[in-house]
DNA sequence: GCATAATACTTGCACTCTGCAATCATCTGT
DNA sequence: ACAGATGATTGCAGAGTGCAAGTATTATGC
């Protein structure tokens, strides 16, 4: 396989690239909320992102929560100690191991939850909007396993992903 | 229409939110190549994300860029400074009006380019091998009226989003 | 023709966010 | 009881971000 002298492009274009395409639909729907939620309660991604695990989860410790919504401990600590200062949520020391911090959301917490969740509702019915019921279907079973693909892709990282692609 | 005294929740679940699903998926997916390129490089990734415009668009000026690849003027401004110190693009002043800096790519930017999109390719391969042909023609479609409805979210605010959520 | 406004872009500065080392508190195994 | 493991937190440096102000250039009004 021979590579011509002057560096033929890969194909790659932006515009066409299904991880940019997905970044570019997550990054443009995310902003109004987040300046909702930055406006009106003082909220970090990350602060919002607990809590919505937290309304739905109670008394969950760090590491749970991290784990259901991707963030590394010590944003997920920030997150917490961010919330609890909004009187959003409270530590308590777990109960039978105590460095396991059990979290819940307080009741003014819950309140902000719905708030934004309304408001992510609405964005999320403007997006569905646009779809039939079938291609809803088929982009929820595809979003499943792209899920599951893209936590492979980050679990290897690239290395990886050059050692496989070399081996084709 | 009358609301429970104990706040019942709104049914909005992180893990099923489409929103979120989208950014789960982008963000997984975009750490091992920013890890790549960053490492390699020493790029931002805005600098990647002007650097794949200007490979397929020669002598754009910043505005053009920045609309290209959804970054504000200053972004635009810095990664663009990013790239000429790094010997990958080249400024000169626009021929009519010299407002207009016209960037383009120098041999070096378009090697390294071609090396990152390499990888991109990869993991663009990766998520499709998951998909069935039919699949990737449903999101493909589907996702060029999400791009769409999700510009439109982003430019109302979220004034707008309670305003028609209200209306309902 | 010259002051003024508009346009395209850049820079400085304050602020936030992130990543990582170090640390604290608590528990487990011996 | 003590060393080491575990869960969580904190401090700090570096990177990224948003916005006011600035530069350079071109267009406009009188």
């Amino acid at each position: 396989m021979k590579q011509t002298a002057h560096a033929a492009d890969d194909g790659l274009k932006l515009s066409t690239w299904l991880p940019y395409r997905l970044f570019l639909v997550a990054a443009q729907v995310a902003r109004p909320l987040e300046s909702f939620y930055g406006e009106t309660f003082g909220l970090s991604q990350a602060g919002w992102r607990i809590l919505a695990v937290i309304a739905e989860r109670d008394a969950a410790n760090a590491s749970e929560i991290g784990r259901a919504c991707a963030l590394d401990p010590f944003a997920t600590s920030r997150g917490i100690g961010q919330l609890t200062e909004l009187g959003f949520a409270v530590r308590r020391a777990g109960k039978s191991d105590r460095r396991f911090a059990a979290v819940s959301i307080t009741r003014s917490g819950r309140t902000a939850f719905n708030r934004i969740a309304a408001l992510g509702s609405a964005i999320e019915a403007r997006l569905l909007a646009r779809l039939s019921e079938s291609e809803r279907a088929t982009i929820d079973s595809a979003l499943t396993r792209l899920e599951d693909e893209s936590a492979r892709i980050d679990a290897g990282g690239w290395r990886t992903l050059i050692e496989d692609a070399g081996a084709s």
